[in-house]
DNA sequence: GACTCATATGAGCATGCATTCACTTATTGG
DNA sequence: CCAATAAGTGAATGCATGCTCATATGAGTC
């Protein structure tokens, strides 16, 4: 038995496939820092329940017991994916007496909801 | 002590703040099949690594290998997250040889990036 | 066939996260 | 002031998930 050694550098084995081609690529990629923000923004959508608030917002501009009653779901659940979509910056909201009105923040928002749609259309004929 | 009952509906307490509205929204939701697919898919690019790959593939179809040198992490990780991205049809590959070469499945994604990296930059000015 | 290389995969683990529950805060009307 | 109501929050919990390690598969080479 005793299966050689494999002695297992980094990632692959030594060299690149297509040396050329990486490096070209990689002086196009976004820094480490952008290409984390855009994942967080994306993991902030990465949830039904905030999917369709985003989406619910980017028609209304709803407070927080509109959108619990329109979605089927505990005032407090709503709450807590609000206060998500707030840190990640995705809405916005103005408080009127004891209700808080929230909306999306900027059309990039709505933007994103649309094209993703998009292509979920695509897939589902 | 005993603060009252609270008999606690399910989400806020019985009525609406304005019917009419959340009546109006909830005709222009999408399905709720279409909002768990979207979620999906923004989950999947919930992922640094996975945006990372996402977008080298943007530029130009790479095999597996290099892009694990590219991003600086294991092989084992890029080919785990290439079938999550693959599972939800956001890549695609062909084979030639030994050698996996990988591309995204369609523009909508690459809008997508786009749109959010745009997004992204507004935010870090 | 035996070996190497590129990729895929499964188990295991450690972390992360969405929801619920119970409670607090803030604002308004009586 | 006080009771009611809209919203925010912290802890607990149960489930998802990203990575590593080890191994498997499959193609090309000798």
């Amino acid at each position: 038995m005793s299966r050689a050694i494999k002695p297992i550098s980094d990632s692959c084995e030594i060299e690149f496939i297509d040396q050329r081609k990486v490096d070209r690529v990689r002086r196009s990629m976004k820094s480490d820092a952008a290409s984390v923000a855009l994942a967080e923004t994306f993991r902030v959508l990465g949830d039904a329940t905030r999917v369709k608030i985003a989406f619910a917002l980017s028609h209304e501009e709803l407070c927080v017991c509109d959108l619990a009653n329109l979605l089927g779901v505990s005032q407090s659940a709503v709450s807590h994916s609000l206060r998500t979509l707030r840190q990640m910056r995705l809405v916005r909201f103005r408080k009127e007496g004891k209700i808080a009105y929230y909306k999306l923040d900027d059309e990039h928002i709505d933007n994103l909801l649309q094209e993703g749609f998009r292509h979920i259309q695509d897939l589902l004929p």
